[in-house]
DNA sequence: GTAATAGTGTCTTTAAGACACTATTAC
DNA sequence: GTAATAGTGTCTTAAAGACACTATTAC
């Protein structure tokens, strides 16, 4: 076949919420190009692995992730995207909530967590990535179940609406959101309430379904 | 850098309404592997074009296409999807009026349009491809003006309805549909009128916006 | 009892859906 | 006038949105 010399790479924008905001896992480049920089978890596929299957070890890598939800992007192309050479890199979206978010330590980079709406310097086309991430996010918010990936498996009503008013950067009425919730059927009371809360706990609820559905949320 | 050895091409999924039915573009392969069987036209990357580059490309290859709609779908990836080796697919949709596509007549391959829902043998994983470009379509055209791509520039308001019925397979109330895209203010009479018509000639609209604009359609 | 969050219902407005007849044109 | 498609309005039903108070708990 043909000689086309063209690298693939997969990167992963990793989105949990934490001190309720919305955050993405960020490593700090210590080689050049972009050194000092922050990016997005990745690196080159290799020949016998799928790119989901590259994208699940890269996340494994830097992480210790359970419970996990990963989806395809978008593949990026432009030319001068990656200055040592040509390199096109699909790209994915991870949701993982924040208890089963567990940084392995490194000493080689530094790996943490920012919030999206003001992140740091970001090498390559990192920021475009983000970009896009974010509003895939918030369109799949609207319209799958796909907010039970960011909580822990039982969560409190103000949790989940929460992690609508954080995402989508709006207020909501919590008896509209209630009522609608409950209409759509898709979670449960598991009949636990919080514990260690200062004040009145909350019941604890569950999705009925881990798979993502099509439903109108919001 | 690294030595990868994975073969990047782009396939194109291109839809068009002929004789009231959704209808794909496809070549007929007369080489190994799946001589004789149908696959959407794609190919190669050059390693100095961006994937939507290359995608152009190989439409204009087979086709004359004007005022066209071309976006990117999903990067196919299985290990298996091509028995020559490793490659990954990066596809897109394309979607273009009757009038604008025109299919170049070629000795080497066949090209012809095949009604999606009836399509016949096809080589590699298209099928899937196609599959998934038609459920993109679907929730595009319920959420967006994309439909006017599908068109000509100047249509009338039951040529409009029969795209989303078309493509949903579910017919929708006359009275109803216009008023939904009336109340969208999305068109606009161009003061012309159907010529040729056996009987009573409808009144001729247009959109405002090219651009792709995010709507509640249906 | 105080502080703080949890939890609940009604009314209004807007959108969606069901439904059938008249208008215009070519022939 | 006939054949065929174009074009139009009302009523009903469902969903979305605005809005404020009581309940429960830890301390």
């Amino acid at each position: 076949m043909i000689e086309q010399n063209i690298l693939i790479t997969v990167d992963n924008v990793i989105f949990t919420i934490i001190n309720e905001k919305l955050q993405v896992l960020l490593l700090q480049r210590n080689t050049e190009p972009f050194k000092g920089m922050r990016t997005i978890p990745g690196g080159f596929v290799q020949k016998n692995e799928t790119l989901e299957a590259a994208a699940y070890k890269k996340l494994k890598e830097k992480t210790s992730i359970h419970n996990i939800y990963l989806e395809q992007l978008y593949t990026f192309s432009d030319l001068e995207r990656d200055p040592r050479g040509r390199v096109i890199s699909t790209t994915y979206m991870a949701l993982v909530s924040r208890e089963n978010l567990l940084l392995k330590t490194s000493t080689q980079e530094e790996i943490k967590c920012f919030p999206v709406r003001t992140l740091p310097k970001l090498g390559f086309d990192h920021k475009a990535i983000i970009e896009y991430a974010l509003e895939r996010l918030k369109a799949k918010l609207e319209y799958t179940n796909v907010a039970q990936y960011i909580l822990p498996h039982k969560f409190t009503l103000t949790q989940l609406q929460k992690v609508y008013e954080i995402v989508l950067e709006k207020d909501l009425d919590v008896r509209n959101f209630r009522k609608k919730i409950e209409k759509l059927g898709i979670i449960k009371e598991t009949g636990e309430k919080e514990i260690g809360t200062q004040y009145r706990p909350a019941r604890l609820f569950e999705f009925f379904n881990k798979e993502i559905e099509i439903i109108n949320m919001i």
